[in-house]
DNA sequence: CCCCAGTCCTGCGGGC
DNA sequence: TGCCCGCAGGACTGGG
């Protein structure tokens, strides 16, 4: 589940800790079945070793970490990954080490419980061809009304599935989605192709102040307790969530029943008092 | 091209 | 009590 705000606050998590450092290695430490990991170790380690930390980037849900050489170590935690500085929760889903050379902390652990993350190593043009704007779509921070409006604008889609789109914007996921249609007004149904400009002017404040605000809580940490900030510690923003997982109980807006219905296998969670189809925002 | 179902994986909780 | 099944949703693949 790490979306937009948890990854960030992994990057953040990591930042101080690291600053301009050397790899002294990049190890696999794994008790289970591998997760992804490329290349193979031996040649990981070797493009890596004594190279500088040069910059933490984010790109979209993936956790970049950019070395002098302009190769990119690139995390990407999918439903259970975590970075970390400290202990992991368990040892037996620690799966990737990166060993430090000096300074406050020894090393950057990846860990895992379900594996479904990766690791990977690329070089600045692989990195571009694979994580520029023609693959993933511009930051969902720093995304414009129009931009969202000419990349989804003329799609039949609904709009929650089309915030999922990493093409069209990066960095939302399906908690996200529901919060933000919420904020915004909009129904989760509600076709793309129909959305006015208002619409799409409610879309972008409320997916910058949502997504905004859940940094500044550290994250959500779900009822599985599976998300934790870089020093093991739970995030706050579940505390927040206004549908999100709340069926059945109420708007914290309207006060009526929140729903939950199922859109391209995923849940989504939303009011339909007020967050409605056929009318632009209630209230707006 | 556009879009969706199926796939990977583990742990948890419900039903019997 | 134990087992099985469904569910959670990241990103990718295959195919309609």
């Amino acid at each position: 589940m790490p979306e937009l705000p948890e990854v960030e606050t992994m990057r953040r998590g990591i930042l101080d800790a690291v600053g301009s450092r050397v790899v002294d290695a990049a190890k696999i430490r794994c008790s289970r079945k591998p997760i992804e990991i490329t290349p193979a170790q031996a040649s990981f380690r070797r493009r890596v070793r004594g190279a500088m930390v040069a910059e933490l980037a984010r790109a979209g849900k993936r956790v970049v970490i950019w070395l002098d050489t302009d190769d990119a170590i690139v995390i990407e935690p999918r439903m259970t990954g975590l970075v970390l500085v400290v202990d992991p929760p368990t040892s037996e889903h620690l799966r990737w080490r990166l060993q430090l050379a000096d300074g406050p902390i020894d090393e950057i652990l990846y860990w895992d419980r379900r594996g479904l993350g990766n690791v990977r190593l690329f070089s600045r043009e692989e990195y571009d061809s694979r994580f520029g704007l023609e693959k993933i779509g511009p930051d969902a921070l720093e995304i414009t009304a129009d931009e969202f409006r000419e990349r989804l604008g003329g799609s039949r889609r609904e709009i929650k599935p089309a915030l999922l789109d990493q093409r069209a914007v990066a960095g939302i996921g399906n908690l996200y989605a529901s919060e933000i249609l919420h904020v915004a007004r909009i129904h989760p149904q509600r076709k793309c192709s129909a959305m006015t400009r208002q619409q799409w002017q409610s879309l972008v404040a409320a997916t910058h102040s949502v997504l905004a605000e859940a940094i500044r809580y550290e994250g959500s940490t779900l009822g599985d307790g599976t998300y934790r900030n870089a020093l093991n510690q739970a995030g706050g923003y579940q505390n927040m969530h206004r549908v999100y997982n709340r069926a059945e109980q109420l708007c914290p807006r309207c006060s009526a029943k929140i729903k939950r219905l199922v859109q391209t296998q995923r849940s989504t969670f939303f009011c339909a008092k007020c967050q409605t189809i056929a009318r632009g925002p209630a209230g707006g």
